[in-house]
DNA sequence: GACACATGGTATAACGTTATATCAAGATTA
DNA sequence: TAATCTTGATATAACGTTATACCATGTGTC
């Protein structure tokens, strides 16, 4: 075996012409059932690979899609990994998963590097703070997107997304059906668009119901964190007998605070968290939480490239999911 | 705008040879100054993007590293994949993730996909039951190989792992040094090559301090699992004090089943994890564990790998790392 | 003034596919 | 029998780069 072997030597080895090999290989064309196999044949002799960059180059198309995500050991993500990948996988697709850590700069090389390899399309997490030109590179480059979660603003992107107000107002209500009037948001640092989305929920809420004040108090996304910012919350307002977390790992942290001070999650003090995340469910006490199956959600997404992919120019299709209150242990009257 | 630009826009915009943009672009040649911004401004008015996938065909050269992976999810693997593309970025390559889920069909398309686009390199931790095909067609096509973690046999690509063996007889002798004699060694379900190891290590310092018997417990990788397992395991062998364990979620798993029975991880029963992953600082008790810091062993496989990279024909490279004992609160004397 | 040599640039053949057009030969029809 | 259609196969021009070889100039050197 003397180099890799390419249409031409397998051509050669079955007798026919490299344009025959090449129906065969895609199975395309008129071919008799004779040379058909002749050159499958000689192709699995020569263990003969295809390369995808003189293919796609030629015809324009590429079956493999990017999914630039950022932080790609959320359990969450994880899951909606797996709800793209199985049903794209299904369909033939390929998916490759780049982790932009949220950074602007680190998520412009791994699109340019998409754009440079001609890939197929781009599921997308936008980082805060992307700049505009990444759009419109997308945009000029004619390349598939469905951006998901974050939805820049004035983007023709498709997009799949929570209906995080909903989430929030909802998770808010509960609580204050349970009694309590002393509800604090909890969690997440800068004000990305998520993030306001979900405090909006719970300030339209607040005063809504005439509960108050709103109070919000920031908290990095990792479980040590929400613990020192829950204890840190009741030190700066011991009325709070409530919070809305921006997501499960800051209210299994908040549980873990509460402890601490002495008091009981879902006696003393309610948490509602974000995500359901595995770990939600067989906490100590198993977490109150707002449920959307990344799972489902992954598969949405996949769902609306494959639309976008065989109609290039169809509408644009912006779909949101609502969140469910998964009634759990950490949330009782006051 | 119409079409994609390429080379031959941009040297007609600039009133040069194709040859000259290219040389420009590369920053390789020799090239004046004057025509060298002349071509640089065209490329940007033109917005050119190079196409990677004609380069790469003639150069046969590909910057892009692929790292096929089983569980994203592990918060120890993606720390691992920061430490990979943090080096690898650093010096202009580009690392997408494929999650192969240990599924050796999933793990086999992924590869192909991997060679059909000629890939520059690739990170792999093989699943188990990989074929041996696998193995001959990334040496057929002479791509460049670092296995991580799993070493499969008669491998000659480079590979970086930790001392398993090493790391589970430390943690028994940690708990034999306390005075326990009823070590069981808990969690994985298959016997993994890495289980393996780990298993042979604790067995070997379990009949070499003539404790025992030796008693290992299967459970599968999710903390649920690792709670039941470990009611399971004490409802068995009621006289086990002490548990090493094959990996840290089961670990926590573990720890919340002795408390379901009413005992307390560390005083009354003592656990070992394994990978220290970020729970097990904060968990209640914090954990004791065997911990390679994942970040660093990312680094160390990019390195692995950018060596290979430089010198194709150079030596097979097997590094490994020891595990430390980091010591917390869920061990004590018996 | 003949020679070498450095400098700056270009023409062109690959790289490995696929799409298009074309062709030969046998089968079918009028 | 000539004309048309089908079937199965092929030749060839792209796709967008880069590496190689080459060709002009100018610049020293003896």
């Amino acid at each position: 075996m003397t180099g890799k072997p390419k249409l031409e030597t397998v051509a050669r080895e079955a007798g026919v012409s490299i344009a025959t090999a090449s129906q065969v290989m895609r199975g395309a064309g008129r071919i008799s059932d004779k040379t058909r196999s002749k050159v499958l044949k000689a192709a699995q002799k020569l263990h003969y690979v295809p390369d995808n960059r003189a293919a796609s180059m030629r015809s324009g198309q590429n079956r493999e899609i990017g999914f630039v995500i950022n932080k790609i050991s959320n359990p969450f993500n994880a899951e909606v990994i797996s709800g793209v990948s199985d049903l794209l996988e299904a369909e033939g697709y390929l998916v490759s998963v780049l982790d932009a850590r949220d950074d602007p700069d680190r998520q412009g090389r791994h699109i340019d590097a998409f754009i440079r390899n001609g890939r197929g399309g781009l599921l997308w997490v936008p980082a805060e703070q992307t700049p505009h030109k990444t759009f419109d590179l997308l945009t000029a480059h004619r390349i598939p997107t469905v951006t998901f979660l974050r939805r820049p603003e004035g983007s023709g992107f498709d997009h799949v997304g929570i209906r995080n107000a909903e989430a929030t107002a909802l998770a808010t209500h509960h609580l204050a059906g349970l009694g309590h009037r002393h509800i604090a948001y909890l969690g997440g640092e800068e004000l990305t668009a998520v993030r306001r989305e979900r405090i909006a929920g719970y300030e339209a809420t607040m005063s809504e119901r005439d509960l108050g004040p709103a109070v919000i108090w920031d908290s990095n996304d990792i479980k040590q964190a929400g613990m020192e910012a829950m204890m840190a919350l009741r030190a700066a307002h011991p009325e709070t007998t409530a919070v809305v977390c921006n997501g499960d790992i800051v209210a299994l942290g908040a549980c873990h605070g509460i402890r601490r001070l002495g008091l009981e999650p879902g006696r003393d003090v309610s948490v509602v968290g974000f995500d359901d995340i595995p770990d939600a469910a067989v906490a100590t006490p198993p977490l109150t939480t707002m449920a959307v199956s990344p799972y489902q959600l992954g598969r949405r997404l996949a769902r609306v490239m494959l639309e976008r992919l065989s109609e290039p120019d169809g509408p644009v299709s912006v779909s949101e999911v609502s969140a469910e209150l998964v009634l759990r242990a950490t949330t009782g009257p006051v």
